[in-house]
DNA sequence: CTGTTAGCGCATTCAG
DNA sequence: CTGAATGCGCTAACAG
């Protein structure tokens, strides 16, 4: 009792033990089976979860570091899981995380229902979504201003002049995708321009359909004179499209990513930090475990900022 | 006990019962307590650590997603940890690996003294290492074949006809750093060319450290013909310098990289999947973990191939 | 301040 | 094939 206390720095316990038990535990190398721990407690010590839906997505490793540098200054572990998009694959995970009874999860979800990521159906373990806005189910969020990010990039290009602005856009079965078309289509609605939706498209899978449609634009009748691009992918796609025509088409993008400095044409990105994402979805999961009153749920918006090459 | 063997897929149970248990386990939604399962069997149920030097390098992640899912696979979880090449914080997270009891861990090493890794530390815990081999320590390992490609990327130039070659390296207190510049150097004396310690960097930081570097190096008297960049950063750097220097230098590095193809100029790198790299150190894990007998350590090499762009 | 008792949920062992 | 007894290592609750 006198060892487990002291590890647990509970103070009833006398400096001169205290002191002998910190000396056997470094001589003997002796260290708490947390199993045993959590089982008494009926509580995971210090692992949370996350699950995101592509590891390899530079977006989400660096959300991953932003959680686990945030857990890490809590003295947490953070147990991770892919999806590869797959919802069945994520309730599987969830339902997993739960018996093992850890603290809870960061979830960037692959589906707009979220109900089964409810406290509710897995043994009361707290979720904050991270990238999206919780349907259907009441949970933490963390979201990027999509929106604003997009609202952004229109507008730079509209003040620069232009009028006829083609968007390469995101499925809009993701938030993302919605609200960063939303941004773009608001901006012009308040400059008074029209968007034509030969110059809008949404089932981009990869750079190289990026770049396919692009050049598709850019050989229009009236082609259009900068194009908008929602995310890196496309805004990869579409510069070398633009580049290859030789068309002097501008070019704006949302996601910053290494080695934009590079390209032969001014670019502005949509830039924001993903580990400040998880940073931030780790910090709402601490508050919501350490709740022990059902407080109402939280929202956080991380800000996006333009940035020039 | 008629459950836990059903769930534990006992064949000592009638079928009747056990299709009587799996209706209820359904109906209620019952998990079994994986702490309390653990702690019984003073082995972790399908949890395996992986500790890298930094997550937010699309290298390790890479390597993080091939080890999610080769564990996905077996029905095993991956609890990360990022050390930031800190030592010491390797050290702290493989103690507490060790005090969940967890099947063991996949390591990307921080430093070069691996005694603390070996198993007797770590309550028995078996340690793969990723990217480097062991030192003073006995563990199984998986490397890249740095020799390999740093040896064909300076094969190539030579055979191009290029005599003066830069080179700029990696520190060599990192085992990829010696390795590829050995390629380099026995590939150039192979050619009966002499390699310069005037063209041969190592302390490079980052992007900006290996532009400027290169700009030097394209300023001498005699400059370098070709340069073999180390890594993707150093290759990054180069090209800056070679293109602002429009000096129509070669350029060949180490490390396939996105966007490669966007460049000005032909680009060659010795190219490799990280993936692979992470499935293959989590299959040696397995391995180990299922192998009663403490068999003889094992180490496997992950090829290299030359892109061209 | 320190020690004793009891039990977290499961799986091993042994009886039936 | 099924169930009862027991203990994994820890800590809450209580007694001293």
């Amino acid at each position: 009792m006198t060892v487990s206390r002291t590890l647990r720095d509970d103070p009833a316990v006398s400096e001169p033990n205290r002191q002998r038990v910190l000396d056997s535990v470094a001589a003997l190398g002796y260290r708490r089976n947390e199993a045993a721990r959590s089982l008494r407690s009926g509580r995971s010590h210090g692992i949370i979860g996350l699950v995101v839906t592509n590891l390899a997505n530079p977006f989400y490793s660096q959300l991953a570091l932003g959680v686990e540098q945030f857990a890490a200054k809590h003295g947490q572990q953070v147990l991770i899981g892919n999806t590869a998009e797959d919802v069945e694959r994520e309730r599987e995970l969830l339902a997993d995380f739960a018996a093992r009874r850890i603290d809870g999860a960061v979830v960037v979800p692959a589906g707009t229902d979220h109900r089964h990521l409810r406290p509710a159906h897995l043994q009361g373990m707290p979720v904050v979504l991270a990238g999206a806005p919780p349907r259907r189910a009441a949970l933490d969020h963390v979201l990027v201003d999509d929106f604003g990010g997009a609202h952004a990039l229109a507008t730079q290009l509209i003040d620069a002049g232009h009028k006829r602005i083609g968007f390469l856009g995101l499925p809009t079965h993701l938030w993302t995708g919605v609200e960063r078309l939303r941004g773009f289509t608001t901006a012009m609605a308040a400059a008074g321009l029209s968007t034509k939706p030969k110059l809008i498209d949404h089932h981009i899978a990869d750079i190289a359909a990026a770049q396919d449609i692009t050049r598709d634009l850019l050989e229009l009748a009236h082609p259009p004179t900068a194009i908008l691009a929602a995310n890196n992918r496309n805004t990869m796609g579409a510069y070398r499209a633009i580049r290859h025509a030789k068309s002097g088409t501008a070019l704006v993008g949302f996601d910053d990513f290494e080695f934009a400095d590079l390209l032969d044409q001014p670019l502005t990105v949509a830039a924001y930090d993903p580990t400040e994402v998880g940073a931030a979805a780790a910090a709402l999961l601490h508050d919501r475990v350490l709740a022990t009153n059902r407080s109402r749920t939280r929202g956080i918006t991380i800000a996006v900022h333009l940035k020039h090459y």
